[in-house]
RNA sequence: GGUCCCUUCGUCUAGUGGUCUAGGACGCUGCCCUUUCACGGCGGAAACACGGGUUCGAGUCCCGUAGGGAUCACCA
């Protein structure tokens, strides 16, 4: 309990060029529930080192994202930019100790390196200076630094996910620790900033595998103990394609404006390339118990939107009818072009709980409920307006009168009195009921017509009837 | 091209050598319910990429082929 190193720590470190898109917000999901189950440290570090892409803008969408997901970290985002000077100081002791070395060659020569490797069909090893004499260095130049990778053997790295995967050495290239103008790349922080931070698990995306045996050799050179490692594969579009902007990299901001609860995109997330046997629904409770590395598959996962859309419906018949009419209410407010009055919000109340059984996404309960609203007179779909031709009209008007004097406005009172207006008129509930829902509704879907009336009151029936017999 | 990873229904997946004539979910679909739209209930179609091994026995282990992905920056 009390030793450091047996407790877990992970970090999410997101590079803040960008939003937090669907596959950073699995990663942050995967390391804050890895985190949080062990009763761990979550730490979100922003890689800020690339000082020409990094924006504030992109830091705060990174950080409300995180927020509207519900992933909490502990203590403040740290800056990985500001803590270069340690990075250098790694890199010269390094350096010191002749495992890593100046390299003074130009972006062209390395080009033509890198094409030479390529069309002999070798990996690139970016060496050119590793074994020339220091003093050969062009006057005017600054150098970079470069790590001197092993180029025998092999290395082996117990993946949590992958499993033992395997490189020979020979392939690592002497990667760049510090820029000719002294500041140090990511390849170099990352790793000085996991070991400072005391991060015991790295959970990443897949594209990071590749990495860590480059990254493992800092480790190796400075003597310091490496993490656990979960490669996790990467999230794909629908058609299998490296996800792209048409359909999924979108920000999680994104999700949030399309209707979707954070509790079931972490749900969804969770599912998606992680399972637990046969369980769909799993709340965040049971995902904190359950969760672990074992069971991430190891292929790619394919965004699928319907069943997000699945997922979601669920979790909007579990929220409370508050949270979701708070969620809805300025859409809504928008919608009718009024503030919701205390009366409209009585309404919604009694018709939010059918409503939402058939809401999939946030915007369809805002459509469904904007019928409860003082909005008329109610616009008609297309089809709901081809219920009402003919002398649909004056039968609805002549129906109204009998609804005028109903004893009480109860929905079985409000049905006998439209059952027997059908036997009096010799006509099918059916045929009775379909116009009557195109009146009251416009066509919108809704729930049980009785109830439905029974909310809105009988003055606002009478009304909504009276606007669709009286254009005719 | 080099290196690394991956491959079960359309999709997410269960499956850890025999109980798999492969299970669940979403989607699709048939029927029922029904006052529209939905919801719900009961059914259905639908997959082990291919080829070799190993084994009494392979979706499960090994090799190869094919396909997909990642990566190869003074980006992260």
């Amino acid at each position: 309990m009390s030793s450091v190193s047996s407790t877990v720590v992970t970090r999410f470190a997101p590079s803040p060029t960008g939003f937090l898109h669907i596959g950073g917000a699995r990663t942050a999901l995967f390391n804050w529930l890895y985190a949080r189950k062990h009763g761990g440290k979550f730490y979100l570090r922003i890689e800020d080192t690339d000082r020409a892409r990094s924006t504030d803008a992109a830091i705060d969408a990174i950080m409300d994202g995180m927020a509207w997901l519900g992933l909490d970290h502990d203590g403040e985002a740290i800056s990985q930019f500001a803590r270069a000077d340690r990075h250098r100081e790694v890199a010269e002791v390094l350096l010191a100790a002749g495992n890593a070395y100046h390299c003074y060659a130009s972006s062209a020569e390395l080009q033509v390196s890198r094409d030479a490797a390529r069309i002999a069909g070798k990996s690139f090893k970016g060496d050119l200076w590793r074994d020339r004499d220091p003093g050969d260095a062009p006057d005017g130049v600054s150098p970079t630094v470069r790590i001197k990778m092993p180029r025998q053997g092999s290395t082996t790295i117990y993946d949590q996910v992958q499993g033992d995967v395997t490189v020979n050495n020979d392939t690592l290239d002497d990667m760049i620790l510090l820029r000719s103008d002294g500041t140090p790349t990511y390849m170099l922080s990352v790793v000085v900033d996991d070991h400072d931070m005391g991060v015991t698990h790295i959970i990443r995306g897949d594209d990071h595998l590749n990495n860590a045996f480059r990254q493992n050799q800092i480790y190796q050179l400075m003597g310091w103990d490496a993490p656990a490692m979960a490669h996790i594969p990467l999230i794909h579009g629908p058609d299998g394609k490296k996800l792209s902007k048409r359909h999924g990299a979108l920000g999680v901001e994104a999700y949030r404006d399309m209707g979707y609860l954070p509790d079931a995109m972490r749900n969804y997330l969770l599912r998606l390339g992680w399972s637990h046997g046969d369980d769909e629904i799993i709340c965040t409770k049971q995902a904190l118990e359950w969760f672990n590395l074992e069971n991430i598959g190891r292929g790619p996962a394919r965004f699928d939107f319907a069943k997000l859309d699945s997922i979601n419906s669920h979790y909007m018949n579990e929220a409370s009818a508050d949270q979701l009419i708070h969620l809805i209410l300025p859409q809504l407010e928008q919608l009718a072009g009024h503030k919701i009055s205390a009366n409209e919000l009585e309404k919604l109340h009694a018709s939010l709980p059918s409503l939402r059984e058939r809401a999939k996404k946030l915007p369809e309960l805002r459509d469904s409920a904007f019928i409860f609203c003082d909005v008329r007179p109610i616009e008609p779909t297309d089809k709901a307006a081809n219920q009402l031709n003919g002398d649909i009209p004056s039968m609805l008007a002549k129906l109204a009168e009998g609804l005028a004097l109903v004893k009480s406005w109860k929905g079985d009172d409000i049905k006998g009195v439209i059952s027997a207006f059908c036997t009096e008129e010799n006509l099918k509930m059916g045929k009775v009921m379909q116009p009557l829902r195109a009146a009251l509704t416009g066509g919108r879907p809704s729930g049980d017509l009785m109830e439905i009336m029974e909310i809105l009151g009988l003055d606002e029936c009478l009304a909504r009837v009276d606007d669709v017999t009286s254009i005719t």
